[in-house]
RNA sequence: CGGGGAGUAGCGCAGCUCGGUAGCGCACCUGCUUUGGGAGCAGGAGGCCGCGGGUUCAAAUCCCGUCUCCCCGACCA
């Protein structure tokens, strides 16, 4: 009985089996998204949806303290918006979506064809860098207008050629936050802050340990003078960039000639950022915490915390202790997580067998699922279920469960962070020294980072890729100062995370 | 775009070799039983067997074409 109850709760496949199609089978059976309609593009779930606006209700708040206003731009970008910079240009011709007619007309054979084609053709936006510059540039004429600090929450459109759910998908959901500064310090500050703050939102909120670094020139952003990343790891060792943080220079300045008056009565050109987080978040969630039950969502990001489950055996009971639900629900949410956020708590009284709608919410990762029947309320206890051990229930007084869910829930979100933190620091490798052990690593599948010196030459992240796939994550900072022979080359060179990568 | 695999009920699959008009498990609906720790029995609904053409008395099955999806690479948040 507990062996069957055991093996069929295990997703198919497992993690070990095959991590890829284990990935895909969690976001099915979490009902996060699916890939419907149009290659390439999701439907987002409330589920996967939720927890996205729990990450933007967070992200809005800090920017918010830090003075950036959110803003609109077009979903349309114009071709000579976009030919301006030419490295800007370089990377994103290749997955560029391109609107070119604005009519449908049918064809004899009754098929809507595209016809009246447009005087200028427009892009799909990949990123907004050249529209909002374009704007700044009207707004910006003094150094007194500066810094200006602007933000959008919007969808943006690569055409990629091969997607995967959440973390590669042709439309996504970002926040791209645009700067312009009047000195390149400003400039370089305010990236710089940008990259702290998504570090700190993926540990903190996200559970997720992170690798903040720079980009090695090959694989910053195209236009930027400096990339900045916070590198996570998959539980199958691949990495996956949960956020970036660019100085752009004076390079897209130049491009749409954002020029103020300066302090010194001359004409300068502004310094520009820009940094986002997407939807791809949600995937780096589910590979990391989750597991062969389904998915398991931290705490502080999940769009229900506390699911209330009552039990219903259709007599005079079942009123009651939906009644006592709603109270509970009620009185779970005078209480906070963190400041300012109220818990948050969901009675599902669907027409469901309970068993049904506990395992629903413990695939679904929800942190807390408490069921609650007439027995309990007798007895004043209620029975807890928390994601992330299943095999203890924890049991509560009802009087005392306002008081013990924020402690419960604190505790899940650290545990979540704890485990992470320790496969990471358990699988990283920092003994790899030269070649040969490079490769006796990385012919493992699910090889974990390695951390090891590099000379700065193209050519060793070649042979790393061409090899093993493998590239250079990012420089970290916290190690940046580690000097040695490049792993693959033996030069003299700085440490750099080397990784797969999503 | 290269190399593999696969399209049959909401999900997971069998049937195809050897043509005979569609099945299993889970989920769903109804009834009864059971009753707080992934219930049992009985009944039921649900399919242009990816699409188009061909062969044939007859095609899920054979042939040709085509589309889509998945996995592994190259490109990327």
């Amino acid at each position: 009985m507990a062996e069957k109850a055991k093996k069929s709760s295990k997703l198919t496949p497992t993690r070990a089996e095959n991590f890829p199609e284990w990935y895909q089978a969690v976001v099915k059976a979490a009902d996060l998204a699916e890939m419907k309609h149009v290659r390439g593009c999701m439907v987002i779930r409330p589920w996967g949806l939720g927890m996205w606006e729990q990450i933007r209700r967070r992200f809005d708040e800090v920017i918010g303290e830090l003075g950036v206003e959110n803003v609109y731009f077009p979903l349309f970008i114009p071709l000579s918006y976009i030919q301006k910079e030419a490295d800007h240009v370089a990377g994103f011709a290749k997955e560029m979506a391109v609107v070119t007619h604005h009519r449908l007309e049918l064809d004899e054979a009754g098929q809507l064809v595209p016809a009246a084609p447009l005087n200028e053709p427009v892009v799909v936006r990949p990123t907004s860098e050249t529209i909002i510059g374009e704007s700044m540039k009207g707004w910006i004429d003094s150094y007194r207008d500066l810094p200006m600090l602007l933000n959008q929450w919007a969808n943006v459109v690569r055409w990629e050629m091969r997607p995967r759910v959440f973390l590669r998908t042709t439309e996504f959901l970002w926040q791209e936050g645009h700067t312009a500064h009047e000195t390149e310090a400003g400039a370089l500050a305010e990236s710089l802050q940008m990259h702290e703050v998504y570090r700190e939102l993926a540990a903190t909120w996200l559970a997720i340990p992170v690798i903040p670094g720079e980009k090695p020139a090959s694989e910053r952003f195209p236009g930027a003078e400096r990339s900045f990343t916070i590198e996570a790891m998959m539980q199958d060792g691949k990495a996956v960039q949960a956020g970036t943080s660019h100085f752009l220079g004076q390079n897209f300045a130049k491009s749409a000639d954002i020029a103020f008056s300066d302090r010194d009565g001359g004409r300068s050109l502004v310094w520009t950022t820009s940094w986002g987080i997407s939807t791809r978040l949600v995937g780096a969630v589910v590979m990391v915490h989750g597991d062969d039950d389904g998915l398991r969502v931290p705490p502080l990001v999940a769009p229900s915390q506390v699911v209330l489950v009552p039990i219903a055996r259709g007599g005079e009971d079942d009123a009651r202790v939906l009644e006592a639900c709603r109270e509970m629900k009620r009185e779970l949410e005078t209480r906070s997580m963190k400041p300012g956020v109220t818990l948050r708590v969901r009675v599902d009284a669907r027409d469901r067998r309970s068993v049904d709608r506990r395992w629903e919410w413990v695939r679904k990762g929800a942190p807390v699922v408490i069921e609650v029947g007439a027995r309990d309320l007798d007895q004043g206890t209620v029975s807890a279920i928390r994601r992330d051990d299943l095999e203890n229930r924890v049991e509560i007084s009802i009087g005392d469960l306002s008081a013990a869910l924020p402690a419960l829930l604190e505790d899940i979100q650290a545990s979540l962070l704890a485990q992470a933190t320790t496969d990471l620091e358990r699988r990283i490798r920092y003994d790899v020294v030269d070649l040969a052990g490079f490769e006796a690593h990385f012919e493992e599948p699910d090889a974990a980072f390695v951390v090891a010196p590099w000379c700065s030459s193209p050519e060793c992240e070649t042979v790393a890729a061409d090899r093993w796939s493998v590239s250079i994550r990012c420089i970290p900072f916290d190690r940046a100062g580690e000097a040695g022979p490049c792993v693959i080359c033996g030069v003299a060179g700085e440490s750099a995370v080397w990784g797969r990568s999503y």
